[in-house]
RNA sequence: GGUCCCGUGGUGCAGUUUGGAGUGCACGCCGGCCUGUCAAGCCGGAGGCCGCGGGUUCAAAUCCCGUCGGGACCGCCA
């Protein structure tokens, strides 16, 4: 039907005869004999001049037929690429005559994101959706080729698998044939990746669609991709090298310049100076260590085993409202309250508790922060962790740019703790990642063998793991670890998790089963696609750069999932519902 | 499980604080005019259950309660 993208028709087609297929982008009138129509197709627009009687309206499906001309002169239009030519002597066909469409498809004009959602195959033509889904397919393609290129190699895994309780929410199928049993949709690809090394496969990578019945995030849908990767016989630092070069020559593809990687953040640096395991290094206001100088303080609220800072330069403006609000913020995410100073000419400190500090503390204070006149100081005293959680979420409420400000700044942050807590009901530690990621090699001694006393909470919360994140302006892309292919390390972690023999068969059976016949040291990762994507395309959300996405509440206005299925279908699988509460 | 914001012709907003006639803006739509526009322009017109339900009131888009939908976040996401 077709000749010619629309949007590709340059100065060197004038004089070709021509076969345009697309949608009325918009109409110009100029009387009975002149018109014109700028036919739109996924490569771009161009304009058709055609008589004043040719009667089609915006979002018509059009054939046209015409000869490529020269626009004349001082009417060409630099804003389009095909703004040198146009297409004359037109014969115009409708393919297909169209309704007005229900939301503008004007890229100028922001349209309420669930109208959008609902008419996304009209959304789809706006130039936004258009740009950002060639970018992920540029992503996916040019991070398949640096895979392969790195000696991965593309394998499938099940769809349908087995539940298991750990991590995320499965989302799960009822089984027909075995009515009463579940399969589960993939969290990941997790295990079966460990499988594969196990078998031989040395290194896989696959672009894994994966599943997680969670609340849903500006960065967060049940449904996403990852780049999963694994390798065997390769250090921790092998991997990270790999999917360095894997994002790297997919930002480089997208954006035109290869970013710098700022290179690794220990997991404890990351806390204490951004409050955070996914730091936001593209502004300052970083935390500032206050513990020191109030180990002999009168002021009770201060003598706590962590006092941290975060400087806002030029706060002392904000009102006492404000003031109000984030101290309730700070209450909320765990604070026991927020202490907050305002910086007065001559570095005086002007704060509701200044009067329980001595003028050596408040001086102290000063020298600290790096103090000015009219900053604003914020202080947090607490457990070491809520200090860093509360002032790390402070510090993005007051600082934090645009999605598109600041460029790219990828880094890996390594050393994560082994454990992430202690259970408060077993008192047995939490693991931060999965029971399989191995412990950093200068901690593995501390803790223990296999049948030893369990070492004392301090010593396991202290306890480093060969896990990492790859991280990117505060976003987490994804994380990845060396993993455990020792049996009596496995045992040991086990043992320390209060996983029993019993437990191990019945959550991880086949997994350590397949290590007993020969496992190979390995490694692995994984990225999402979707948070690198919408980085890359200066996108808050990910929902800009997936086709079909869902709702907050996780609907699809499109299709109206989810939706009620037959009795007929829920007698075949064995369910009953319950009464709706 | 929780906190906050939003819901007004097809679309995007203003109006809500301080109750008084569906009042206004922009886009789109329909009709007319117009031979070089490109967000074309000019003239005219149509189009409303103010998300839904209840309450207060002489009177509710506006105040109160509930509910539905959308968004941001905390928890959650090994």
């Amino acid at each position: 039907m077709r000749s010619h993208y629309c949007g590709q028709l340059t100065a060197a087609d004038i004089g070709s005869t021509v076969s345009l297929c697309g949608w009325v982008a918009r109409r110009r009138e100029h009387g009975a004999s002149l018109a014109f129509v700028d036919l739109r197709d996924r490569t771009g627009v161009v304009q058709c001049v055609v008589d004043g009687s040719v009667d089609v309206r915006n979002e018509y499906v059009l054939r046209v037929t015409g000869v490529v001309s020269r626009r004349p002169a001082g009417n060409e239009n630099a804003e389009i690429a095909t703004g040198e030519v146009e297409i004359t002597e037109c014969q115009v066909e409708v393919l297909s005559a169209a309704e007005p469409p229900p939301i503008p498809l004007s890229d100028r004009i922001d349209v309420d994101e669930n109208q959008r959602l609902r008419y996304r195959y009209l959304d789809l033509r706006r130039d936004r959706l258009q740009r950002n889904l060639r970018t992920r397919a540029k992503v996916n393609s040019v991070v398949r080729q640096s895979m392969e290129a790195q000696g991965f190699l593309e394998i499938e895994t099940p769809m349908l698998i087995a539940s298991t309780p750990e991590g995320a929410r499965d989302f799960v199928v009822p089984s027909r044939l075995k009515p009463g049993s579940f399969y589960a949709l993939p969290q990941s690809p997790q295990l079966f990746k460990q499988l594969s090394m196990v078998g031989g496969m040395d290194r896989y990578y696959q672009i894994a669609r994966c599943l997680r019945d969670e609340d849903l995030r500006a960065d967060r849908q049940f449904e996403f991709t990852q780049l999963d990767a694994e390798a065997s016989f390769v250090s921790g630092d092998d991997v990270r090298r790999f999917i360095t070069e894997a994002v790297l020559a997919a930002a480089e593809a997208v954006t035109g310049s290869r970013p710098a990687f700022l290179g690794d953040m220990t997991w404890l640096e990351a806390q204490e100076r951004f409050g955070s395991d996914k730091p936001d290094v593209r502004f300052g206001m970083e935390l500032i260590e206050l513990t020191p100088l109030f180990t002999a303080t009168e002021f009770n609220a201060f003598r706590a085993p962590c006092v941290k800072a975060v400087r806002e330069p030029g706060g002392a403006g904000r009102t006492r409202k404000q003031l109000d609000e984030m101290t309730e913020n700070a209450k909320r995410w765990g604070a026991k309250g927020l202490v907050w100073m305002r910086v007065e000419e001559g570095g005086t400190l002007n704060s509701p508790v200044a009067k329980f500090l001595s003028e050596s503390e408040l001086a102290a204070i000063v020298t600290a922060t790096e103090a000015q006149p009219g900053d604003l100081l914020y202080l947090v005293a607490d457990e070491r962790s809520v200090v860093w959680h509360v002032l790390g979420l402070l510090r993005l409420q007051l600082g934090k740019p645009p999605v598109n400000e600041g460029g790219l700044n990828f880094l890996w942050v390594v050393d994560f703790p082994l454990f992430e807590g202690v259970d408060p009901e077993t008192g047995g530690p939490i693991p931060a990642h999965h029971p399989f990621t191995m412990p950093h090699p200068e901690d593995i001694d501390s803790l223990g063998a296999l049948g030893e006393p369990v070492p004392g909470s301090d010593v396991l919360l202290a306890a480093r793991s060969q896990a990492y994140d790859l991280v990117l302006n505060g976003w987490e892309l994804g994380s990845g670890s060396v993993r455990i292919h020792r049996g009596d390390v496995q045992q040991r972690v086990f043992e320390l998790l209060g996983i029993g023999p019993e437990e191990q068969q019945r959550k991880f059976g086949f997994l350590l089963d397949a290590f007993r016949f020969g496992a190979p040291p390995h490694a692995g990762f994984a990225f999402g696609i979707d948070r690198l994507v919408a980085l890359l395309s200066g996108e808050e959300n990910i929902r800009e750069v997936i086709a079909f996405p869902k709702t907050q509440s996780g609907l699809d206005p499109l299709t109206n999932a989810p939706s009620e299925i037959d009795q007929k279908q829920l007698n075949e699988l064995g369910l009953r519902l319950l009464p709706k509460a």
